[in-house]
DNA sequence: CCCCCAATTATTTTT
DNA sequence: TAATTGGGGG
């Protein structure tokens, strides 16, 4: 407990105990186990404060490492606004994004041309491609795509293709292609993802004086979503820690859903091991949800073993219960959703406090559908980024080429696009010769250019080519970017090759390539990180690459948000559903099978969960349309494992509050599900799934489903004004109604 | 070089 | 089912 005068220390003031004792940490590490919606980067944002003013530590001194971008600043912005200035020399940043930031200031070190350029996945995984081809390794028998996991996880473990030992035949072919991928990435200055981590840590592992240099200078560490750190980050993290410095760990292990991304929820605990004197600390009060909230995602939480252990409590009340959901269908839930947001609507709530999510993206189909059909706003989240476009990455490999013409992956890229007659004979010529001298793309098509090697006609085309890029080159080296940009899309004839696609696609290209010149004028006007040495054209490169871009421009407007449960991490919501939470869908079957795959699909429920603030609307449909075919999914356990005392069931109700217009207009599909039932007789002569019946106490309903057959036969009624009911099928005495 | 048809295959995704 | 991918033909 910290004493009376320094809780009223204007900087903790309006904490809790618990984020107090995180804040005012003495000089030692500390995990903070941090809760959903527990004010965790508020308290890294007081930490930062607080080591400033009262330990007199400068910015320079400090070291805050998240995952994303938009994390890294809304991070810097909170401090600026906390502490009333804009902060000089911390550094704030992603762990890319620090990285790369290492190897730019220390690139002769690291080994890597001053100009080395980052590539992204798309890239790594044509270069890898490429190479196979080249080498002439069957790309049936190992596929790239599991050769270039292969390769980033290797990374990812700080392995390279030295330290592996060729066990088997397998392993053979992957260490060689691995090795031959890291020559090519290496004599064409480029750098991917996993590559910026491991090489700044072998920069600081062996390079002493710059080691020392860091260690000295960042005497405290801090780190946002600790629980997602891989290996190498840890490792990173570690050798940027010196005996001095003092790190603080903010994070939450029933956070955890990207193991399948290599993250290791086991850091949090090696991290208590290995930095000595380190305590933790819960902050377990929620600032968002209801009690009624907090205790369901408590109780789905629970049933998960090996949890570092928390409980979410909140001062407020327990709140609205949660309601669920029993849709006959995917087409049924999402009339369901969409009749809730009108309610919702009418209850005060705005499109943007709503968001649906869902287990795979496949899902939000239906639901725009629906949306759409009713005239409700909405705003996919996730989804293709906009530098990842394919027209946005011809034009960005224009500008690579440009910087350094030995990008092999650019030159790769935009050879032959627009088309201008090299075909492949002369690409595969080009890339043999160059693996033979161990020489740049570029630089082998220089030689088989002077010395004539090619046809008249390709050589003629290369010429031309090349000629191009360094007269795009010479032409824009005193211009500012956005000129140089307009320029090169011009000459490049990339903007007419993409306007003479009349389609809708093609269309959107050239818009995209339009809104390219933008954002390369908002970069000149906002910049980058200006303390290195680079030119504007290198500075934007990497920023591109760092930075994938947000979403579209729409972000203002008062919009339904759709997006998977994974992208929902971090956001909050008034108001939360979740749909499909069905066995196989979610938790989805290709992680039930091993216990920590299903535990993991836990933790995203309780992710999903605790995004709720106010009301959290759970559904599952009894018969799904997957993979071409009617899939009957049980509902999900995770409903089981919520206490049944705080969950409303609201099929009936549903129906019975917007009778006339629910039934209007699910007319159609009410119908085409009729059609598939047709020759599904529900167990019982006469009646089949989806027909409307009518019970003498109950009253009318539809049937839903069956079981067992002869006397025995059960039926399940949905009845418009009781609920869903099993009856046997043989006491009911059930008569048939006609459908409205 | 482009177009069409058959085959394949369906989580989650940041940097 | 539907979307993407690869191979073959024009």
């Amino acid at each position: 407990m910290l004493d009376l005068d320094k809780k009223n220390h204007p900087i903790l003031q309006s904490l809790n105990d618990a984020q107090q004792q995180a804040v005012a940490a003495p000089n030692a590490h500390r995990l903070v186990l941090a809760g959903a919606g527990s004010g965790k980067t508020r308290v890294l944002v007081h930490r930062i404060a607080w080591l400033m003013a009262e330990h007199n530590i400068s910015p320079y001194g400090i070291l805050s490492v998240t995952f994303t971008n938009k994390a890294a600043q809304e991070m810097k912005l909170r401090i600026e606004k906390l502490r009333g200035m804009p902060i000089h020399g911390m550094w704030v940043g992603t762990f890319h994004g620090l990285a790369h930031r290492l190897l730019r200031a220390h690139h002769e070190a690291a080994k890597l041309p001053e100009t080395f350029q980052i590539i992204d996945s798309d890239d790594q995984l044509r270069l890898i491609k490429r190479l196979m081809r080249d080498t002439g390794i069957d790309d049936n028998k190992w596929p790239p795509k599991q050769v270039q996991l292969f390769i980033n996880h290797c990374k990812e473990e700080g392995r390279r293709g030295q330290h592996l030992s060729g066990a088997d035949h397998y392993n053979d072919i992957m260490r060689q292609i691995y090795i031959s991928y890291e020559a090519i990435c290496m004599r064409s200055g480029l750098v991917d993802f996993s590559e910026l981590l491991l090489r700044s840590l072998e920069l600081l592992q062996q390079n002493e004086d710059i080691r020392a240099h860091y260690q000295q200078r960042f005497s405290h560490v801090l780190v946002d979503e600790f629980q997602d750190t891989n290996t190498i980050q840890y490792l990173w993290l570690q050798a940027l820690c010196g005996a001095n410095s003092i790190m603080m760990a903010v994070g939450d292990d029933d956070q955890s859903i990207y193991s399948w991304r290599g993250a290791k929820i086991e850091n949090m605990q090696r991290f208590t091991r290995d930095f000595s004197g380190c305590e933790t600390i819960r902050l377990e009060q929620n600032y968002r949800s209801t009690q009624t909230i907090l205790t369901a995602a408590n109780a789905v939480i629970s049933q998960n073993t090996g949890r570092l252990g928390k409980e979410l409590w909140t001062q407020d009340g327990s709140g609205d219960p949660i309601s669920l959901y029993s849709a006959f269908s995917e087409q049924d839930e999402a009339y369901y959703i969409v009749s809730c947001i009108k309610e919702m609507l009418s209850n005060a709530f705005q499109y943007q406090e709503m968001a649906v999510l869902y287990r795979s993206n496949a899902q939000s189909r239906v639901i725009e559908e629906r949306l759409l059909e009713s005239r409700i706003p909405y705003r996919i989240y996730g989804g293709q980024k906009f530098f990842d476009r394919q027209e946005i990455k011809d034009a960005l490999a224009y500008l690579r080429l440009i910087a350094n013409r030995n990008d092999d992956a650019a030159f790769e890229r935009i050879v032959n696009t627009p088309t201008r007659g090299i075909g492949n004979t002369t690409v595969m010529k080009i890339r043999h010769l160059s693996k033979e001298q161990d020489l740049s793309l570029w630089e082998t098509a220089n030689i088989l250019i002077q010395q004539s090697l090619l046809s008249a006609r390709a050589q003629n085309s290369l010429q031309q080519f090349m000629q191009l890029i360094n007269h795009l080159a010479c032409h824009t080296q005193s211009a500012t970017l956005a000129d140089q940009t307009e320029f090169v899309l011009k000459h490049s004839l990339l903007l007419d090759h993409y306007k003479k696609d009349r389609s809708e696609k093609g269309l959107s290209r050239v818009e995209n390539l339009e809104e390219l010149l933008t954002a390369v004028d908002q970069f000149n006007l906002s910049d980058s990180d200006s303390d290195d040495i680079n030119t504007p054209l290198s500075d934007f490169l990497s920023h591109v690459a760092l930075e994938t871009g947000e979403q579209q421009s729409s972000e203002h407007s008062d919009c339904v948000s759709l997006m998977t449960l994974h992208a929902a991490k971090g956001l909050e919501f008034p108001v939360v559903f979740i749909v499909g939470l069905e066995e196989g869908l979610f938790p989805h079957k290709m992680s039930t099978d091993q216990p920590d795959g299903l535990e993991e699909e836990r933790r995203l429920c309780y992710v999903g969960m605790t995004r709720a603030m106010k009301r959290l609307f759970l559904s599952h449909a009894e018969s799904r349309r997957m993979y071409g075919s009617e899939q009957f999914n049980n509902p999900s356990r995770f409903i089981e494992e919520i206490p049944s005392a705080l969950i409303t069931n609201v099929r009936a109700k549903a129906k019975v509050a917007r009778p006339n217009a629910y039934r209007r207009s699910a007319a159609p599909l009410v119908h085409r599900a009729k059609n598939r039932y047709t020759n599904q007789e529900a167990g019982v002569p006469g009646l089949n799934l989806g027909d409307r019946v009518t019970h003498q106490k109950f009253g009318a309903g539809t049937i839903l489903n069956y079981e067992g057959s002869g006397d025995s036969t059960r039926i399940q009624v949905a009845f418009d004004n009781h609920g869903a009911k099993w009856l046997i099928a043989s006491f009911a005495n059930l008569t048939r109604s006609s459908v409205g």
